[in-house]
DNA sequence: TGCTAATTAGCAATGGTTGCAAATTAGAAA
DNA sequence: TTTCTAATTTGCAACCATTGCTAATTAGCA
């Protein structure tokens, strides 16, 4: 996504006002590689800006991914998540921490069984075990 | 998934009953490929057994995917998907219809940005247009 | 045929998300 | 700077898919 001072001049030219709420979640999502959800998100900015509603979070990251700057991931089990990384990648998340991070696939493999399906598009989401899950011996 | 005889032997032995409604619900998975939701194989068992509750429809449907003879699987929007397939495969969506179908991919591709996340599974969802969806020409 | 643990049904409750309406406010225009 | 109005925020109710709970029922062994 890009980043909140080009997102406050795209809202403008939309016809969209940049409210402060606006611009704490701009500012929250930038460069954010945590895979928020809607319900964490709404955690950290109540805490910049107490009273915010969980409401708003939703709207704005709906509004956001509408226009193209967030990707919504939905990873399984619980909530969707958010992602500024609008690039075409894929996601790995942890069964031990809930922990989700990006992967990058070289070339789409061959495909068996699509009858005429048209492939739009293809989402990978990968479990297992993040790299801070996978090494018990740490705790020494 | 095992036919219902087997399955009806398996639960046996497993010291599980087998109920009415359970086999109904084997007969209506057996190579069901409509992937169909929890609620959607509630309509077509309720017909065949008026009075059938949504709640064993579940239970059923969760029991057979801890046993290993149903796939559960999440396409996104929506409910969860239940297949009988429980081969290694993915899954196709239908961004008109909803339809789901089942695909194969002939070999997993290289991935970049696992930083030492160790991957136990890996699950693709195709989106886009059916066969069917695909064709508007068809209706002369 | 009786017994008992497994199962069912029904309903309440949960979690994530959206619809709605009233109150507030950004920002263009005067 | 003030006014005006459409956009936005908030709070709450409602929604959907799913699960928890429990009393009543039942499969299937002895």
């Amino acid at each position: 996504m890009r980043s909140p001072e080009e997102l406050t001049t795209a809202f403008r030219a939309a016809g969209l006002k940049v409210t402060p709420q606006r611009q704490l979640l701009f500012r929250l999502m930038h460069n954010n590689s945590a895979h928020p959800t809607a319900d964490s998100l709404f955690a950290v900015a109540s805490q910049q800006m107490p009273g915010i509603s969980l409401r708003t979070v939703y709207q704005t990251l709906t509004d956001l991914t509408e226009m193209g700057e967030l990707q919504a991931i939905e990873v399984g089990a619980g909530a969707m998540r958010f992602d500024p990384n609008v690039s075409d990648h894929h996601h790995a998340v942890c069964e031990v921490c809930g922990a989700v991070q990006d992967v990058y696939v070289n070339e789409a493999p061959e495909l068996r069984g699509l009858d005429g399906f048209a492939v739009a598009d293809a989402h990978i989401v990968y479990r297992g075990r993040c790299a801070s899950c996978s090494t018990p011996a740490k705790r020494r």
